[in-house]
Parts: structure tokens; sequence; C-alpha cells
DNA sequence: TATTGTTATACTCTATAACTATA
DNA sequence: TATAGTTATAGAGTATAACAATA
């Protein structure tokens, strides 16, 4: 699948309804937490990719140039189990942060199977530069909230993902399909 | 784009890392409550689909069947406009529930173009059984939590909805490409 | 024979646009 | 001429599977 927080290129409408007699239409489901969750989520994506679009990159590209950072030297095989996506998409993913200049693949010293990865100097400003807007948009998610209550938010939001099973630090979507 | 919430249909692989000197990996973006937030939303949004599918529904014919329930009689059209989305993708799918027996369309009274939309009874209590999964999901959701708590954190999430300009009540996602 | 990376293919999903019938 | 609904088409995105080189 593509999204399970995918965005969508077309977004806002005008919407202007002639007919403004309709109902209101109730929540998509039951009760509010559930909804809630899913709605921001998506809007925190869409304005995550938003965010690194202005410097042309898109989410799963920043994760895979974060994880490169994170793995300096190591082979695309192991890019592909960490960040759990298909080998053939790393290739096309690879493919067009190397055509940019931002990461190069280079012979494996020991297996001449395998290809090292290792991001470039522009990369590395480049990764810089996006992980600053994204420190940007939190401190704009959270305008308004106390340090106290951030943490708090935090704390809730980490109770609602034990309740769902959630794995600590995984983000499922930005790398799955 | 297709999803901005979209799922995936193959999801947790066994990942057993056989290298596991690799480095934890950082969150995708910077500090806490936007990761989060993408991250349960996207979980919360695949594990509601994971429901609706014991109903055989995907989230936006729930979407859709709900909102016939609350415009009873109107015309297609009219739902074109409340959901957003394309006429095209609305003929398919009301071609869907209509064959599933879920929906009836009828024949306009006064306009012989248009055809109004109708909930059978059959339609009528899959719909409910399903807002019952969904109620269901949202205690599991918010299992652990008290009343008082449970409302903080709705506040806390409705702020920072409106810190990212989002419009109560209108999810982007289920209905939205 | 198994594994790394690559290429080719096929599939799903949805939006755009063309079309029919009514107004 | 404009609108309601339908059908047909095309595009994006991604996974699956076949393939080449090396282990």
């Amino acid at each position: 699948m593509a999204n399970q927080h995918g965005e969508s290129s077309t977004s806002s409408r005008p919407a202007e309804d002639t007919k403004p007699d309709g109902p209101p239409s109730k929540a998509p489901f039951g009760h509010a937490v559930g909804f809630l969750l899913s709605q921001l989520g998506y809007v925190v994506a869409r304005t995550f990719r938003a965010a690194m679009a202005e410097v042309e990159l898109e989410p799963r590209q920043f994760a895979l140039l974060r994880a490169i950072e994170s793995a300096e030297g190591r082979s695309q095989n192991f890019l592909v189990d960490l960040l759990r996506i298909p080998a053939s998409s790393m290739v096309s993913l690879l493919d067009q942060l190397e055509q940019r200049g931002l990461v190069e693949r280079q012979a494996h010293p020991s297996d001449r199977r395998s290809r090292t990865v290792h991001l470039t100097e522009v990369g590395r400003d480049l990764v810089e530069r996006a992980g600053a807007m994204a420190a940007s948009l939190e401190s704009t998610i959270c305008r308004g909230l106390s340090e106290a209550e951030r943490e708090e938010l935090i704390e809730r939001l980490r109770l609602v993902g034990r309740n769902l099973d959630v794995v600590e630090g995984a983000h499922p979507d930005v790398m799955e399909s």
C-alpha cells in the first residue's frame, strides 16, 4: 500500500455548498480520540511533506537520508533490513538521491557484490536543513502548550500507543508502503 | 496521490536483524509530538481499517454509508459535494454498495437526470454494527485514561489541530485521495 | 546454491476527461 | 448552454518476480 498516511497532491477546494441545508455529518467514528488522532496524523504528515518539499525532499527520502547518516558506510542491504522496504524500492530511492549528489554508492571493500552508501557533504548539509525545518514544525505543533503540558501530552499519547501495540520509534508509514 | 493515511496491505514482517549492531535510528523528525501523532494516526487508521474489514467495509465505504444515513434521499451530487470526492469515484463507490444491497439509487421525483440515494434495511443494520465496532476501538484506544484525562487529551489535541489549521470534523484522508 | 543489487513487469488506485441524457 | 451521472483512459506509485554478478 502506498499510504497509511500517504498524502494527496490535490488538497483544499473552495467548498462552498449551494445547498447549506445538509446535515453537518457526524464524525467518521463514534467518539473523539480515535478520529482526532487519525485526522491529526494525516494533517501532520501532510504538513511535514509540505515542509520537506521546500528542500525538495519527500518524507521517505528524508527518512532514508537520516538512516544513512546514522549508518554511514553500511551496505544497501543493511538499509533494506533497517527500513523494511523492498530492495527494488531502495534502488530507485538511492538512484534519485545519488543523481542529486546527496549520497554516494561505493564499492564494498571485501564483498564485490555489495555497495556501501555514504552521505556527501551536500547531503549532510541538506539533512541538517531539513532537520531544522522538522524542528520548526514541531514547535508550531506545540504552540500554546507549556513544557509540562507537552510532556503530559506525550505521556498520554504513549499510553494510547501501548493500547494499540505500537512499537516505540518505528513509524510504519514513512517507509513502508 | 493515493494516501495521506492510506494503509498498506502487507504489514508486519518478522524483522529479526542478524546485524544487531546498527544504531537504533533517530526518530524521523526532531522532537516527539509530531512524530507520535503521525505514527499514531497511521496506526489508528490501520486498526480502524482492520475493524471495518470484519464487516467487509473499507473506511471510505463506512464514511459514505454514514453520510448517506445523515442525508437520506439526497442526490448523488449532494454527496459528491459533501464528501469532496470526484463524481466518478462516487459512482464506483455506490456501485459496490448497491451490489451488496446496502444502498439503493432511486429516480429523483422532479429531475430525471438525478438519482437519490437511500440506505436499505440491511445497510442500516450494517452501519449500526460498524459503528459499534468503531466505538469499541475507541474504548481500546482510551484504555487506562480516566474520563478527565480523556477530555484533557481531547482538549490538547484540539489545540494542536488549531495550530495546524485543521477544520473541525473534517477528515481529509478517509474520503479524499 | 545463496545472496547483493538491478531491471522489468504487473497491479492498484484514483483522478481527468469524454460522453449521454436530461434541464 | 449547463448539469447529473456514467464510462473510459491514463498516470503515479509500488510490490513481485526474473536476472546478472559474485560469494
